[in-house]
DNA sequence: TTGTAGGCGTTATCAA
DNA sequence: TTGATAACGCCTACAA
């Protein structure tokens, strides 16, 4: 809990010395400062956190909102919060959780008392609270996810369509002519914004192409699901469902005797779980939470130098990563 | 963003009258507070963070520091974050994410840069590194969970001793002489701190009664387990173990056609996922996260008021809940 | 019951 | 390249 008054007598130069070598925002000789960095060493000087935020007008914290919602895929929700968590140290920013009823509320509570420099919005729902929230504040604030009504909102997200898009040329790439999709079971279709933006951009697909729509979310079991795309004489499938789901899939195959790549060919789309994690292995494009956090981290910082960057959406490159599960050959 | 002494104009008194009547640590005349509360009211005014944080020597923010481990049950610790960030906001304080590499290295910069009051530390593990820091930290620090060293450190836990010793006094009220208890995954009792809290005190309870110790880990399934227990004649279990293999356990009596509780008695104990979703009703002694958080907060203020209060370690007390998994007649 | 004013530890402006 | 020093916005003795 040293001061930097003590610093500065300890490296024997002016107090305003000190919190320039500091802040690098003007040139110290290096004998200085090596001086004062030795006597930051020696005192175990840490800057008063309540002080700088006063004199410097940065808090060096965002704030994550993050209701806490009955469906929220808990493995999914803390890998975005560590996501989150290791983005903003990088830019030397902590975290400060709002959760709950706080998830609103918070937000205004947090700007207007000058708490954080930011927000960042996680767990975002199609009719968000913290949509209308965000436009009346007037901190840089930045949706991981996309809300319904988001004109004027910074929003960053997965890039769903593409990915879907990306799968879809691979099979097709493979020969395959019968394509379909086994989605997430039908709720998620109504409480979550991504589910329905993959369906529609495969849909979208498979009319350009002038095929069947096959496409099946889960009504009762995967298994069903299941059925019903290899009735439909599906040879190439999308997975673009949950961790349970997949391994059914998989397991279900193998014990219909049905190989992979060989008789089927499955990707997966937007897993945030461990795709490796089944016995066969799986081509995927999976939606990985850090390159999603590092842009909203990355864009709450351009506003705080710039304070112009227009609205928009983000949205996140998709990543192929081939394991085998597709045929490379002309499927019958 | 008005500041207080535009809240003070606004309401025709001085700065300080604004303060006291916003802290309460002065009476003010019941028109001048009303006077002012609709001044702040009006302003929209939120105390600025910074300065009263410099000035107020609190800064009203607790840190919570959890390593995501790879073994981490993320429901369950989601459960916690959500019941700290619960406790925090009921005293006026918000939470502070310390995770990944700052869990550990984040607590000494927090603390000595005075942005936080208090320290919660959650997911604790036997050997935690955390520990040491504690020790050398000057400001409250609470743990939420056991590490081995604990001397000298403020600890509060579920009782899951004393939920055991409940849990077995049930069987043995019942009428049952061979009572079983399936446990955790093998590895589970080496990695976490409870597990073998939980087994030990059943082993020793064993032993006092001297009865044969019946106590199985999960091996390879529960469904194994069960086996074992059954065929050393068990008719009452305690289920100290993890949410799969309750299902697995509750399914398998069924299928073998063994009801619950007219042939087998369980109790589940130490549960923190739902226990009424299993398609058996069961007794329960769960691990509810939110009064361990409440402990934890209410330490960690009577620690920044009085500034005496002995090391130890807090017990919450276990709360059964009956919902007919155990027989009330004797057992043949 | 209310007001005055010093101080909290930095940052950043203005000088030198 | 470095030093004084005035903010920053609030809290809280001390006075009245």
């Amino acid at each position: 809990m040293a001061r930097i008054d003590e610093v500065a007598k300890a490296a024997g130069v002016s107090i305003s010395t000190v919190s320039y070598a500091l802040s690098g925002k003007r040139p110290v000789s290096t004998g200085t400062r090596q001086r004062i960095e030795d006597a930051v060493q020696k005192l175990g000087y840490q800057a008063n956190a309540g002080a700088r935020m006063l004199a410097g007008n940065r808090t060096q914290i965002f704030a994550l909102t993050e209701p806490f919602r009955a469906d929220t895929h808990a493995p999914t929700h803390m890998a975005f919060v560590l996501g989150a968590s290791i983005a903003a140290r990088r830019v030397g920013y902590d975290i400060l959780l709002l959760t709950d009823a706080e998830a609103s509320a918070g937000m205004q509570r947090v700007a207007s008392s000058g708490l954080v420099d930011g927000i960042i919005v996680l767990d975002v729902a199609p009719d968000d609270d913290r949509v209308a929230l965000a436009r009346s504040i007037d901190i840089p604030t930045v949706f991981i996810g996309i809300p319904d009504e988001h004109a004027g909102l910074l929003c960053v997200d997965f890039d769903f369509e593409g990915a879907v898009e990306l799968a879809f040329d691979k099979l097709i790439a493979a020969g395959h002519e019968r394509i379909g999709m086994l989605g997430h079971p039908e709720h998620a279709y109504e409480v979550s914004n991504f589910p329905p933006r993959a369906r529609d951009a495969f849909l979208g697909r498979l009319d350009a192409e002038s095929t069947e729509r096959i496409f099946v979310p889960i009504e009762t079991t995967a298994r069903a699901a299941l059925d019903a795309l290899l009735s439909a004489g599906v040879t190439g499938i999308i997975l673009q469902t949950t961790q349970e789901a997949h391994a059914e899939v998989t397991q279900e195959l193998a014990e219909r005797g049905l190989r992979v790549p060989d008789d089927i060919s499955l990707i997966s789309v937007g897993a945030t779980f461990d795709v490796d994690s089944f016995d066969t292995p799986l081509d995927a494009i999976p939606l990985v939470p850090q390159p999603s956090c590092d842009r909203a981290v990355e864009l709450i910082m351009q506003l705080l130098e710039d304070r112009a960057l227009p609205a928009g959406i983000h949205l996140i490159d998709p990543i192929y990563t081939e394991r085998g599960s597709v045929s490379h050959a002309r499927v019958l």
